[in-house]
RNA sequence: GCGGAAUUGGUGAAGUGGUUAACACGCCGGAUUGUGGCUCCGGUAUGCAUGGGUUCGAUCCCCAUAUUUCGCCCCA
């Protein structure tokens, strides 16, 4: 038997009911946002996501799915949605029109990674990439969208930790900075923080092992190293937030692991989830810098992506959720081959009204068709027999009630509908 | 890349170094001649993740591999 590939998973039965919803939300929500649905390719050129996400960063040093094509290119699956996204921008030359472009996308990303909670090779995430405008109401839109979504997916308790990296100088002076102020003490560091302060010594600030040191708390804040033009800008995404009526806290140590990001960072996290590693259902940010870096002009971008993964796994836990299940509105039972044919008409005639609809596929006894009924959870049954086809009539259950009628076939489609 | 735990039918699982691997649910068939769900009867793993080893004998002990799961790194 061969059986699927480490760190991927079969989404089906009740799962699948849930994704479907949630898919249909998303798509909903960004066309009122008007975002356009954008699909590119699940695998690029490898040196894209080298350019963009940053060497340092563990999504390219170790993670990625690499292989060479039988022409002798060298592709990676991507392992995130916005190269692609800025690379179809910048390659059909979008940028020429004088609009911003406010993407959407929504698809299966490729990690290799060590599969734990949360976590899986193959995982699917949405999320945006609005290109063209450095106006921070665009940055507050961005927040607000992710946030509106999760809520109308019925999540609760949603935060959002935001913060501002500030412009490339604003960035490199912290950096420089926080690698001055480690650098005496790193000795009392754990293990992966000395490595942190060579590769991304922003990221010592979200280290769980050191969380607690003095070193930590007393480290320097990013916003105490914007320049005020960044400053002013990070105030201006704030009080929008604040008329959007979004819940935020100012977190400096929110710092996010890609390097392309500038300005505002953000993550979005469920303060009810118990498992509180994979509270994080998505983040995003700034990058402005990125456009030019993948040989664009010099634009603006930003965006943020959501697993849809994890999204799913905490909804299963909530009690709207639980008791889902796959059903359907009618199914039709008959046992002689000329019920059978009966039955083929009915049928695609339900189907066609957007009746939910089922028959007997296995030519089982009508025994075993009530069981099958049953399982489908069918809420009417319509049971057909000779005698009443002769006159006309067929048999119609109400299979929570047990109440039945005969009901003329001709306005059996009508009754259905009007019943349901 | 590093560390811990686990792996027995469709499912939940019990179990033992020695002839036929409990029990329950589910499923299939019958009692019930074309209106079921209750009840009763019968059937449902030629095999205990895979490959080696120890042993007269291994599902059970040992090793390796795979997968699952939980952590670290990192991230959604």
């Amino acid at each position: 038997m061969i059986a699927k590939p480490k760190g991927t998973i079969d989404i089906k039965g009740n799962d699948s009911i849930i994704w479907e919803y949630v898919n249909h939300v998303i798509s909903n929500m960004m066309n009122s946002y008007n975002y356009e649905f954008i699909r590119t390719p699940i695998f690029e050129m490898s040196e894209l996501f080298h350019r963009s996400v940053g060497e340092s960063s563990d999504i390219v040093r170790k993670e990625t799915y690499d292989f060479k094509d039988k022409g002798d290119r060298l592709i990676t699956l991507r392992p995130e949605g916005t190269a692609g996204v800025v690379r179809s921008y910048i390659e059909n030359k979008e940028y020429v029109l004088p609009d911003v472009k406010k993407y959407y996308y929504n698809g299966t990303m490729y990690r290799y990674e060590r599969p734990q909670s949360g976590r899986l090779r193959e995982f699917t995430q949405f999320g945006v990439e609005v290109l063209g405008s450095n106006d921070p109401i665009v940055d507050a839109e961005v927040i607000s969208l992710q946030y509106r979504i999760l809520e109308s997916l019925g999540i609760e308790n949603l935060q959002i930790n935001i913060n501002s990296l500030g412009n490339n100088e604003s960035r490199n002076n912290y950096r420089e900075a926080l690698v001055n102020y480690f650098k005496p003490h790193i000795n009392e560091l754990c293990d992966d923080c000395k490595e942190r302060i060579k590769t991304n010594p922003l990221r010592i600030l979200d280290c769980k092992v050191d969380a607690d040191s003095s070193i930590l708390k007393n480290a320097p804040k990013t916003i105490d190293y914007l320049n005020s033009e960044s400053k002013k800008r990070f105030e201006e995404v704030l009080k929008y937030l604040d008329y959007l009526e979004i819940d935020y806290e100012v977190n400096p140590n929110i710092v996010r692991g890609l390097d392309y990001y500038d300005h505002t960072v953000f993550e979005i996290v469920s303060l009810d989830n118990d498992d509180s590693k994979n509270n994080v259902l998505g983040g995003g940010g700034r990058y402005n810098k990125l456009i030019k870096e993948l040989d664009g002009p010099d634009s603006y971008g930003i965006g943020f992506a959501c697993g849809i993964d994890r999204i799913v796994s905490l909804l299963k836990e909530m009690e709207l959720y639980k008791n889902i299940k796959r059903e359907i509105d009618v199914y039709v039972m008959y046992v002689s081959e000329e019920e059978k044919l009966y039955s083929l008409n009915i049928v695609q005639n339900l189907r066609l009204n957007g009746v939910v609809c089922e028959t007997d596929n296995l030519n089982k006894g009508l025994k075993g068709q009530f069981k099958v009924a049953d399982r489908l959870n069918a809420k009417y049954l319509i049971i057909l027999n000779n005698e009443d086809l002769q006159k006309g009539l067929v048999t119609v259950k109400d299979n929570a009630t047990k109440e039945e009628e005969k009901i003329d076939i001709d306005e059996i489609t009508e009754y259905i509908i009007g019943s349901l």
